[in-house]
DNA sequence: TAGATTGTTAATCGATTAACAATC
DNA sequence: TAGATTGTTAATCGATTAACAATC
């Protein structure tokens, strides 16, 4: 789709731009400079205006930028104003935290349903949905056509159901699981979510300080 | 207390090993070699040995790296051998699952105490703890001495806790608010969770793949 | 000993920063 | 117009990869 490769050290940084933009835009802000910007963020200038230049020039010399309209540029450099259908699978502690906490539809994707593969589950309703049995995954998938994933199961059924969950079309999984999922289809994209390798490395840093 | 500074990207991919090797390990092998290692892991075998030999020589020429002795090195120097006492701040959908979820004895923390500001949850246990009132944080630290804590509570209200905290000798911070969480205090570590980033991310790859 | 594989130095690559002409 | 600030090229810095002597 995009031609330019976009290093991912920039991505990264596209939903913190676009979350301080908001941030400045809800203080009432209209127009802020990379300088400006940079000092708030802990950046350099150089690197903000390298980074938005991989994508257009939004900026105006002598004036900056304009907040509300390169907050909307992000947003759809992001492509969050063309959501996608997303399902849940795995409603333990964490699974259910995420389907009530996040909200899915400012980030991208439209949470359309739930899985999990406990019987005692399925009919419960969480944020508006019904638990869905597992086994009625397919027939979901063939007939609601989602394209992303959040697995919020343990490794090992994750990285089963995924294999199965591609040739349904999913091409996105946000994965909670502690593992690495690594799936060698050409377009298909894993976003890990550790949690355990993030308290890990804080345990370093606490450990190394000063 | 390390004088050598070993670089972000090195120290973010330690949780890594430490989990490859403790697979392998259960899978029942004794010994691999950088280069098995890295094709396992989809890295290089130079990066491999180039990490590692920021700690020390852990390997063996002719021979490779003995799994178990590399993994309990890797342990060492996160620190996990050592855990510290952590707070969790908050128990909405959220700090519930991280306080249920986690396993933080296995990754350097202990968890010694839950905080709320809502009445009605405190004294309700949550893993074998109960529920405290916010307003017993001080006293709570003054003689429990927590060295870290988990933030599961909305940015405003994280902001100005961290800042309260710091004097009550927390140094280190896992920010699940969506919120840059910065303490500008010399030796005070802040780990931020984004949750809305990562999903963000994610939103731009599945548009912009292939 | 011969083969294998490390630890480490050197080369390459990519990302960040600096500089400045273009221009609002 | 003068001042400010971008977009963009060039310089620097750091991280990754390659190469190989050391050595088990």
């Amino acid at each position: 789709m995009n031609t330019k490769n976009i290093s991912d050290s920039v991505i990264r940084r596209l939903p913190r731009y676009y979350r301080f933009l908001g941030d400045l835009q809800a203080g009432g802000m209209t127009r802020i400079s990379s300088r400006e910007l940079s000092e708030r963020m802990g950046l350099t200038a150089s690197q903000i205006r390298q980074d938005l230049n991989c994508f257009g020039g939004f900026g105006q010399q002598g004036y900056g930028y304009n907040i509300q309209l390169l907050q909307h540029e992000i947003e759809h450099i992001l492509g969050i104003d063309k959501p996608q259908n997303a399902i849940l699978i795995g409603v333990g502690n964490l699974g259910r935290a995420i389907a009530q906490h996040i909200n899915f539809e400012s980030r991208g994707f439209s949470l359309i349903g739930i899985f999990d593969q406990r019987e005692s589950l399925v009919g419960q309703m969480v944020r508006n949905l019904p638990i869905r049995n597992i086994t009625s995954l397919d027939e979901f998938c063939r007939e609601n056509l989602p394209t992303a994933a959040i697995l919020c199961i343990p490794k090992e059924a994750a990285e089963v159901l995924a294999k199965q969950m591609v040739p349904l079309g999913i091409r996105g999984f946000w994965n909670f699981s502690h593992y690495d999922l690594s799936l060698n289809y050409p377009g298909v994209i894993v976003e890990n979510m550790h949690f355990g390798d993030s308290l890990m490395t804080l345990s370093y840093r606490l450990h190394n300080s000063e």
